[in-house]
Formats: structure tokens, C-alpha cells, sequence
DNA sequence: CAACCAGGCTACAGTTTTGTGACAACGACC
DNA sequence: GGTCGTTGTCACAAAACTGTAGCCTGGTTG
């Protein structure tokens, strides 16, 4: 689906203006207040790219950078730090702090956008891809099309932007939460089941007997989509 | 729609100059100030025709190309490269630096626009040929003309610019926000579902029973034309 | 083996999104 | 002023999609 982005920003007026405006953007926001809760939600959400506020309670920017780095799963993750002027130290110039890139406030939505971007295509070349195969099935996220084999797949939005999802990660297991964060937003409130109604839905539409479900269930942890092997 | 340029030049006065010409000319124009900034416009905007100042601060005009040609979506956009007296070298000459043609500063409008006729008709014919054609719908954007299986169809100038930027992209989904810039104009103010209403108008005019509807619905996205296949 | 889970699947009612006819406003033209 | 073609909105109907509950199966556990 779109890139999921985390916001660590504890001032309330730049955090609504970020989620609102990245939103519009087309990308999925999560936001936390401050470094503790974004290590936290880092966790959960896996996010695509983390824009980290330079000062902020409890754990810096920094220090949220660096736990970033230190974890496995998050290693790789790019980060943008968001700081004001006169902040803007050497350390953020040489960008040695593990961001990838940083922006000074106040800054136009315009240029962060086109930083995240440039981030996200220097970092991760697959995300901005708009046409993404894995054995049989290839899916075109600007002309909006699935196809199997020569055959056209419909789906419902929703069913859309899981597939998109799990194929943009393929072989690594999601949650229901997870997909539930990623596909349909970390602010709506839906049963953790009704993933598994779309899987099914997913499936349904996906596979013609005789082919082989390219989505795995991993029993009590969730489902993968495994290129073909 | 209008052809869509790309105008790679930092100096402000020429590019603005350019800008002001080429629309003036029914060009959609885009301005990059700096290398780095062209090749995220080029992804964004799609350009039909891309304009390099040979000298650039961050990445070079030539680098430009080079990296334009190796991306699949701009691999094959016409690219003219604007070069001063004296940096006209052989590699300039041999164009081998992946431009189509190249003009040497100071040059006059005409003569820009002259050359950018000529590259437009040579590589993408159906740009500068005034006439696309889909299956079996032809539109004339000189006479203002639009035929399918030829029988004369009628359309209101509204719809005429609607199924002119869908057939000039076709394939790709647009939100009714999209169309409403790229149709309406981005100054007025018009509901969203104003697009419905003329979708349905310009299927109403193009569709004859038992004929196949090249528009594509794509539910909660936006529409489509779809080239017939 | 019985009790239990986790997940597959279906049905369905509620909601969202799209298609479309009607209509009033507008400007061009006569 | 009157006619005509075009346009933007609205309201309503139709269609598509969604979330949940409930039932079922098959494996797991004790």
C-alpha cells in the first residue's frame, strides 16, 4: 500500500498539519509524541520512513535515531529529522547523527515532500515503483491493475491496497494488527478478523484452481505473500 | 491534454522567460531549478519533453540525461539540452550525451520552438501530429474533432478536454482532484462530482450500444482510458 | 477424547461510491 | 428578448464494497 510514514513530533499544531498534509499525500501517518512512544510505535507500525523532530521530550531526536539504527528490524529504515534554525549544528549538517536527511524549520510542504521523496527512492527504489511482479501476478499501482497469467483480477479498493501491501514486503509476515495499521489506518477501529475475510476475498479473487496461493497463513501470527519458489 | 515540458535551468530570468513562452505556446510547463530537482519533477509530472540547461548547480545537464534514459518511465522523453556558445562541444555535437537535440544560447523562441516541434513529431508522433488515435476513436485536436468507427461525435468543450488528457495518458487513473486541475484549470472551484457528471456525458456521446466503454471506473480512485486490448 | 483455538468461509445488513436525469444559470448568437 | 447549447449541482437510485457475526473444519492441547 502507501508508504508508511511515522511523525515523532510533540508540538500539537506541526503534528496535525504533518499527518493532514502527508495524508493528502497519499502516504499512511502515524504519529507519536515523543521518543519513547515513537520507539514503541516504530515497533508496531514498521513504518517506511521516520520523520523525527530534532528536539523532543523525554528521548532527542538523536537518541531515537540511534535506537533506530540499533535495531534489526529497523536498521534500514530512512529517517528525515526536522529541525529549527540555529539547531541546525554540524552534526545535522554531516547528517552523522544516522539521519538521511534533514530539513529546517519552518519549511514549505512542498520541499519536505520532495525530500522525502528523493529519501525514499535513494533509500528504497522498490517503494516508488509503480509496477511491481512476483512470479505470475503484476500489479500496477498507476494504471490501478492486477493481472495474473494474461488474466485481468479484479478488486475491491480495500483488497487492492493489501495485496499491495504484502507485495511490497514480500516473505515477511504481518499481523493482523500490522495490516490493519498499514492497509486500513492506524486511526479506524476495525476487528482484527476482518483481515482474514479479506485475505479470503483476496484469495478468492487471486487464485484459479490449480495455482498456487501466493498468500501464506502462519498460524497465531499472521500472513505473508511468498514469491513464487 | 497540452503537451507537458520540463524546463531544467537555474537561472532564474531564462526560466521564467521560457516558462511565460511555452504556455503562451499551449505548452504545461514545469520548472526544475537544479538537477536534483528535475529528476523528482520528471517523476512527478510526466513530462512529454524535457528542456536542460547544460550547466546546472548539483548534478550536471548531461548527468540529467543520463539519468532520465535509464529510468523505464522517462527512458524515452524527448530531452533538448540548452548549451552556451563555447560549451557547445563534440560530445554536444554527436549528441550522444542521450539528448535529442540541442540548442545553443543565445537562441530566439521561434527558433526553440521550431526545434521542439520537430523533436516532439519525430519521437512521439501522436504528441505534435494533432491527431490521437485508441482503437477506434480518433480525436483531431486542430479541427476539434473526435470520430469513432467513423461516425462523427459531438462534444461539448469541456468533455472534449476531458477525453483529450485521458487519451493522452492512457492507462493511468485519475482522481476527480487530478482531472479537475488538469481539465478545469487548478484556479476554479468545482465539486469533485462534477467529474462524474461529465464522464457520464462523454460515455452518453462515445459509447453506441454493443460498443465496448474505453472509460474505466476504478472505485474510490478515479477513471481511466483504457487503449482497447 | 474432549475442550479449545485459529483460521476459512458465508450471509447479510449497513455504508460508501458511482450513475444519471432534472434543473437552473449562463453566455453566445440571432 | 428569445433560443440554443453548455455547464455545475443536486437528489435519488443502483451498484459495489465493507465489517461482523456465526458456523465449520482441522489441528492442538491437556
Amino acid at each position: 500500500m502507501n508508504p508508511q510514514v511515522l511523525v515523532v513530533e510533540d508540538e500539537d499544531a506541526l503534528a496535525t498539519l504533518l499527518q493532514y498534509n502527508l495524508e493528502k499525500e497519499g502516504y499512511t501517518v502515524a504519529v507519536a509524541r515523543d521518543g519513547e512512544e515513537a520507539l514503541i510505535q516504530a515497533e508496531e507500525s514498521t513504518p517506511d520512513l521516520v520523520l523525527v523532530d530534532w528536539m523532543l521530550p523525554k528521548v532527542s531526536g538523536i537518541e531515537v535515531c540511534r535506537r533506530l539504527r540499533g535495531r534489526q528490524e529497523t536498521a534500514n529504515v530512512p529517517i528525515i529529522m526536522l529541525t529549527a534554525r540555529g539547531e541546525e549544528t554540524d552534526r545535522v549538517r554531516g547528517l552523522d547523527t544516522g539521519a538521511d536527511d534533514y530539513v529546517v524549520k519552518p519549511f514549505s510542504m512542498t520541499e519536505l515532500f520532495a525530500r522525502i521523496r528523493a529519501v525514499l527512492r535513494r533509500i528504497r527504489p522498490g517503494l516508488a515503483e509503480d509496477v511491481i511482479e512476483a512470479g505470475d501476478i503484476t500489479m500496477d499501482r498507476v494504471a490501478h491493475r492486477v493481472r495474473r497469467a494474461d488474466r485481468e483480477i479484479h478488486l475491491g479498493p480495500t483488497e487492492f491496497r493489501l495485496l499491495d501491501y504484502l507485495m511490497q514486503h514480500p516473505g515477511r509476515v504481518f499481523s493482523r494488527e500490522q495490516l490493519l495499521d498499514a492497509v486500513w489506518g492506524s486511526d479506524v477501529y476495525v476487528e482484527a478478523r476482518t483481515v482474514d475475510v479479506h485475505v479470503g476475498r483476496l484469495r478468492k479473487a487471486l487464485n484459479n484452481k490449480e495455482e498456487r496461493d501466493p498468500i501464506r497463513t502462519v498460524r497465531s501470527a499472521g500472513y505473508a505473500f511468498d514469491v513464487n519458489a
